[in-house]
DNA sequence: GGTTAATCAGGATT
DNA sequence: CAATCCTGATTAAC
């Protein structure tokens, strides 16, 4: 069990708390240089070989070497410029007096700064269990929980258990989040028949999770790197910034320690979000140019002169010390519910900044950003390499497929087969097989004749539906709305029309997935396309055995699958109990345990190629539809979070069982 | 594609 | 100082 790490327990690298000098800035401020490790997807995940199809063990590049060595700053541009006209220069020079005159006043303070001590306190995590239904007020959660706290901290050196330990905080939030909002929009549905209207659930849910004390990260301010939260990860709502710790603002792009908080009265900025409301915004990537925030009318136009106050003027102050700041991007994104998307890019460094008359015409504030280096690719970029793939894989990467469909069209989207770095090309020798092969005995049983009648799609009274509890289990877009021990589908004998809400899996992938050669995992498997956490991934196929079969078969040395070892974690999906403490963990419709292997030696498919961790981001949810034997289910896989595309799929394989005391799929 | 109704954090004022 | 009000920051969904 993963051991409870405490922020004590973490290497802090604090503000120093030294002389009170100015001079005694310049030492400090090298002192809270981070101290990250170069980033390590295959540590950070977990990921291990899938036991399948081990392969010599990992020949991992010896390390590229360097810790994330934060390059100094880059020398500001020294003059500052200026090609306007005479009436845009007058804007011009009235921000460069504000502006010296703040450089002057903080000349003073800066002072100060030396005391802006920050240091180590309880536990970091906002998480407190609520015990009892009882509504909780505002005077039950604390103020520390409610508010933001003044601490600034940094957190470094994390070990490899802490990384996944924080990883987990994060996953099990965002569960949280999706479910809660899930469940807004799903009442929302139906006070719409009354004429009701909860709109925003994904500020409700937030606001839910906020009165709880589910938000993470605010019982300190945190610079640079958020435990748990990688580069690349996306989020398809703005709250859920918040809900980590990302971001602390619901709208405002500029995220800081304010000044009275701060114990030197300095505002510091912690990290900003580009999503393009800004039209003064330069962004190429590694280099950005950002606008101050304000001057906007209530139709995002420019229509006054920013200030250099509150977050412009802690994005001044965080460039002259130094600090680093967050970068999300918020990304137009065909396939979210919004047509949007964010994604976290990473650490920039403040290297400039100057007044400049925007293209209105009134006086901006503008800072350039550079990223800091030896961090991971952008999730930005990784989007829009995958936006290339799918559409032409061969010219963005031209050498390295094996196949361009290693399911020879049985599958409904094409499984890209990828290997750039050696020449094996195992996937290919295998027949594929979409979905898993039952025993006809069990299929007979798909023969009794039960179905719904839900002629014109399936509603409130759908046999299904009972089938299920009373619920379907599945929303409108095919999100899997909480973990059960078994799903009933609509099947051959319901009369509903293959659309219906309910026939989720049985339609096949809708992403396309790339089996690839890795260097940690022998073959992992990715998806070119960004999934939504909830969604249906595949089946986990292959030919179904009993276990007398599979005796038989292991007496040869054949590979087998044990359905029974995987983690149940399902139960994780759809958990509201920190949010509805009554909320009970669906027990029905229930299965017995599962007595059948499953061969995958001659005939697979792509989950057989996905790799094994105990910080997963894929899970097995059972599911029935074509034919009514509880006793042999169809293993189906769901997103657990939002995966970004290119990200390796990984399952909780689970551990040794009693029947063979050996792990999942090892041979 | 414009309109609408929602959010929390920071700053100032009592 | 703590409570409270005011302002200022967009977004998602229709």
């Amino acid at each position: 069990m993963d051991s409870v790490v405490s922020f004590q327990d973490l290497n802090l690298q604090l503000g120093s708390s030294g002389a009170g000098s100015a001079a005694a800035v310049a030492t400090i401020v090298p002192k809270i240089e981070p101290k990250l490790e170069p980033f390590d997807e295959f540590a950070l995940t977990g990921l291990k070989a899938s036991p399948l199809f081990s392969n010599p063990s990992p020949t991992r590049d010896s390390d590229s070497g360097s810790g994330l060595g934060l390059p100094a700053v880059t020398e500001p541009a020294g003059a500052k410029r200026s090609s306007h006209s005479s009436e845009e220069a007058n804007v011009y020079s009235e921000f460069n007096r504000i502006s010296e005159m703040f450089r002057a006043t903080f000349a003073e303070k800066m002072q100060g700064f030396g005391d802006v001590d920050v240091v180590e306190g309880p536990d970091s995590r906002a998480i407190v269990p609520v015990s009892d239904e009882a509504q909780v007020s505002s005077a039950v959660i604390s103020k520390s929980i409610r508010q933001r706290s003044s601490e600034l901290v940094r957190v470094t050196d994390l070990k490899l258990e802490d990384q996944r330990y924080f990883r987990d905080i994060v996953r099990k939030a965002r569960m949280v989040y999706d479910s809660i909002r899930v469940l807004l929009v799903l009442e929302d549905e139906k006070n719409q028949e009354f004429g009701h209207f909860r709109n925003r659930a994904d500020l409700k849910a937030a606001q839910l999770m906020r009165m709880r004390g589910l938000w993470l990260n605010r019982d300190k301010r945190i610079v640079g790197a958020i435990p748990g939260l990688f580069i690349g990860d996306v989020f398809f709502y703005r709250m859920e910034l918040c809900v980590v710790g990302l971001h602390g603002q619901a709208q405002a792009g500029i995220d800081y320690l304010p000044a009275n908080h701060s114990s030197n009265g300095e505002p510091i900025a912690t990290s900003v979000i580009v999503s393009g409301g800004y039209e003064d915004d330069e962004d190429s990537g590694d280099v950005i140019i950002y606008t101050g925030h304000g001057g906007q009318n209530k139709f995002s136009k420019q229509c006054v002169s920013q200030k250099l106050e509150s977050g412009n003027l802690a994005m001044e102050r965080s460039m002259t010390y130094g600090i680093e700041v967050r970068v999300i991007r918020g990304f137009k994104y065909e396939g979210s519910a919004s047509g949007k998307v964010y994604v976290y890019d990473g650490l920039y460094r403040i290297v400039d900044y100057w007044c400049d008359v925007g293209k209105s015409g009134y006086g901006v504030f503008k800072y350039k950003l550079v990223r800091i280096e030896n961090q991971p690719e952008m999730g930005s970029s990784v989007l829009r390499l995958a936006q290339n793939l799918r559409t032409r894989p061969l010219v963005a990467r031209p050498t390295g497929y094996i196949s361009l469909d290693m399911s020879r069209n049985k599958e409904s989207v094409p499984v890209f087969l990828y290997n750039d770095i050696d020449t094996d090309q195992e996937p290919a020798y295998y027949d594929y097989l979409v979905k898993t092969i039952f025993p006809s005995h069990v299929q007979q049983h798909a023969g009794n004749g039960t179905g719904c009648e839900c002629v014109d799609g399936c509603g409130a009274n759908c046999f299904c539906a009972m089938r299920n509890g009373g619920e379907f289990a599945y929303d409108h877009n095919g999100i899997l709305l909480r973990g059960k021990p078994l799903v009933f589908e609509c099947g051959p004998h319901c009369r509903c029309p293959p659309k219906c809400r309910n026939r989720v899996t049985q339609r096949g992938v809708r992403y396309k997935f790339e089996v690839f050669r890795s260097r940690e995992t022998g073959w992992g498997v990715r998806s070119v396309d960004l999934i939504q956490a909830g969604s249906f991934i595949c089946e986990y196929s292959g030919v179904v055995l009993t276990m007398e079969q599979a005796q038989i078969f292991k007496m040869n040395g054949d590979s087998l699958v044990y359905p029974s070892r995987f983690a149940q974690r399902w139960a994780e999906w759809g958990d509201v109990s920190q949010i509805y403490p009554n909320y009970v963990c669906p027990t029905y419709p229930s299965v017995p345990p599962l007595g059948f292997a499953m061969d995958v030696s001659k005939m697979r498919n792509v989950a057989c190629y996905m790799s094994h961790s105990s910080s997963p981001n894929v899970f097995v949810q059972l599911v029935l539809y074509d034919h009514n034997n509880v006793c042999f289910p169809r293993l189906m896989l769901f997103a657990m979070e939002n995966i970004p595309p290119l990200r390796e799929l990984s399952i909780d394989y689970g551990v040794a069982d009693e029947w063979t005391g050996k792990l999942a799929i090892c041979n």
